[in-house]
DNA sequence: CGTTATTATGACATCCACTTTCAACTGGAG
DNA sequence: CTCCAGTTGAAAGTGGATGTCATAATAACG
């Protein structure tokens, strides 16, 4: 999975005539044996540790990068920072964010989707794609 | 409707020990005569037409306080500005917002509502409050 | 292999939407 | 009317995102 994320970002690459560097392997190797949702602050932080010599705009730049190649996506969780989550083709799921701790964690739910597709007919709106989020206590914080 | 939100307001600021002002008077008069969903922004050129002397920190600090008091709301719809939107009791709704033109409908649906509670429930998470967007064409921008 | 035309990088500057600061200015209780 | 806590507006400060630009690196070509 590692490796097919990997193909589909230097196809994309070479698709669009850009290079290879080792800044942008060792970027996208950290983002993708990271937890899901890393804002680019944190990334940055975890690759300067063991390369001190790549600063925070590649970061940035290679990150967009991977959203455009589509296998990142921006989100935001209203901690005013924008979060990369890993894509895989054509998924989709929601979120459950812990008001405490700050922990994520995923779900989807199809009668849900389903339920959205309805609604938005009923309006003549046509859905390009939505965002759900339940923030409350994880169980952990709960305890 | 606009009467008892005025109250709800002075209610809670005689609550805090707090003064009433006339910018605090034009600014809520402002709101609750508005679209819902305004910006900072937007109300504060809004209000700056009739009241040039009205700051925008003022116009900021009160839509916070109208939120504190139960009657606004903070919401982002990822276009980068704060948006407020009216409050009445216990009332909630979810958006449909347009990608093309921009314009925020709202709506509900009790048993998307249950299904989040049950999804939540399943995973030992309590919510407090959750967001439901869904992005897309409405009905006009489909044309 | 060198050369060369691009593209990439990183330090720094800038932008932008708030958010805070602070001196001058009220409301309104006494 | 006095006085003080609460307010205001202008301006400065923040923090994250984004743009700039001289320098460095890649990869295609000779």
């Amino acid at each position: 999975m590692k490796r097919a994320k990997k193909k589909v970002f230097t196809d994309f690459m070479s698709q669009r005539g850009l290079k290879s560097t080792k800044q942008r392997d060792v970027i996208l190797d950290s983002f993708l044996s990271s937890d899901r949702h890393l804002s680019i602050e944190e990334l940055y932080l975890k690759i300067r540790a063991k390369h001190p010599n790549i600063g925070y705009a590649t970061v940035y730049r290679t990150l967009k990068l991977f959203a455009e190649a589509g296998i990142a996506r921006e989100m935001q969780f209203g901690d005013g920072q924008t979060r990369y989550e890993h894509v895989g083709e054509g998924e989709h799921h929601d979120h459950l964010v812990c008001t405490r701790c700050g922990s994520i964690e995923e779900f989807e739910n199809e009668t849900i989707e389903k339920l959205q597709t309805e609604v938005a007919a009923s309006r003549g709106f046509l859905i390009e794609r939505h965002r759900l989020e339940l923030y409350g206590l994880c169980g952990n914080c709960r305890k």
